[in-house]
DNA sequence: CGTTCAATTGATCAGCGTCAAACTAGGTGG
DNA sequence: CCACCTAGTTTGACGCTGATCAATTGAACG
């Protein structure tokens, strides 16, 4: 089980150009456990220990403040959260939790600055990676400043099929309610913009989305890569 | 005059570890330049040539989508900018202009990478400015999502008073217009929500505030250190 | 003094949140 | 197998926040 884990991590870009000795010596002090849904894994505040990485399953990250709650991401197999509180030693800004069943690798903060120091591959990945966080970020903040909600979710809609293989009919991966308070809305305010999407040839069932006309989708969401293309 | 310029520089968190003869590498290569108020630098979607340092003036780091146009962030010296684009050679998704006579060095990004591969500390610091950046927008993210436009200024204006040094009144460093922008709201919202935080005791004539009862508005504005503390 | 542009103020309206209720689907237990 | 429970989703009614438009005031500058 742990060979396959292994496998995924070192796919990922973060860790797919360092020395394979080094990587072994970050396998070695991981710890790998698995989490049923729901379950708080950190919550925002407390001082960072682990770098986190989700082998498998799915896992929110949200925050809060005075009793209001917003989801800020959602990480699926194989992604790393928490990379910039590692590498600053400082607390955490966003809690996570468990969407479903999740494997989570752990990786001890201290151990990952000391490959860094030792391992130019490793430093640059880290890096790179660390732009590529900030600059999504970056990206959701043009989103949710220059867009109306039902344009962020045209977008949503549009990126979701392309990520689903372009096909013209396509599952939503998480609840609407998440959806929603990614997006900056509430359900219901989701649900009656769904419905006016309905105008630009968007349909709806369940979780099931079908797009019959995307050029026309697309004149009304005006998408952009300065926004919408992930990982650039 | 390029001497100082080294030293202000050379104090910034980014430089100040690195080997002394890789800084003079990079100040050798350096262009100094001096703009006008009102100058673009540079456009969002252009190729990242350069990691430019604010050494002395204003610049205000702006997007636009649809028409519309937010106010981002504002660097004043000795601040640096678009390091991530620069890291990862991918195009700008920010547009800046001087909002002041500004003096700008302009650091060749193919330097910039050189120096990181071969100097550790430099590489180091690199690494903790990107975590910061990443951790100051994760921040701006959350202060829009869970807050109103008139407890984001609230907050905002509790900041400010910090950075003035704590005296009940200092002036805004910025245009209105501005820091409504940033704020995610209109010019005519800002002067509106500016007179509601009257009831709060908060004062203002022109550019010039002065919080009458700082407890009185902190316990309106509710400020943490996981959204309003810089730097952490 | 006139020009220009930011800031303010008022009136109006759209977007969106809130609250409540009805509806649906998935899971549980009798 | 069906009744029932639970939780997400949808719908409707309503109201607040904040945007828009227009007009006025105010301040900086030539």
């Amino acid at each position: 089980m742990k060979e396959k884990d292994f496998e995924g991590i070192r796919s990922l870009p973060l860790f797919h150009e360092m020395e394979e000795e080094n990587f072994q010596e970050l396998m070695r002090v991981a710890y790998f456990q698995t989490f049923p849904p729901q379950i708080e894994l950190i919550s925002e505040g407390e001082p960072s220990d682990f770098l986190h990485i989700v082998a498998d399953g799915m896992v929110e990250l949200f925050s809060n403040w005075n009793n209001r709650e917003t989801t800020m991401a959602i990480v699926r197999p194989v992604g790393t959260f928490i990379l910039a509180a590692t590498v600053r030693d400082a607390p955490y800004l966003m809690s996570a939790r468990t969407l479903e069943k999740s494997r989570i690798v752990l990786l001890p903060s201290q151990d990952v600055r000391a490959v860094f120091d030792k391992d130019n591959a490793f430093a640059r990945a880290v890096v790179t990676e660390l732009a590529a966080c900030y600059r999504s970020v970056i990206k959701a903040s043009k989103n949710l400043k220059l867009r109306t909600s039902t344009e962020r979710l045209a977008n949503y809609m549009l990126r979701r099929q392309e990520l689903a293989g372009g096909a013209p009919s396509f599952e939503l991966p998480i609840e609407k309610r998440k959806i929603a308070s990614q997006l900056g809305m509430t359900p219901e305010n989701l649900s009656r913009a769904l419905r006016t999407l309905g105008e630009y040839g968007l349909e709806i069932d369940g979780l099931k989305v079908t797009i019959a006309d995307r050029d026309d989708l697309t004149r009304f969401a005006k998408p952009t890569p300065l926004i919408d293309d992930p990982g650039t």
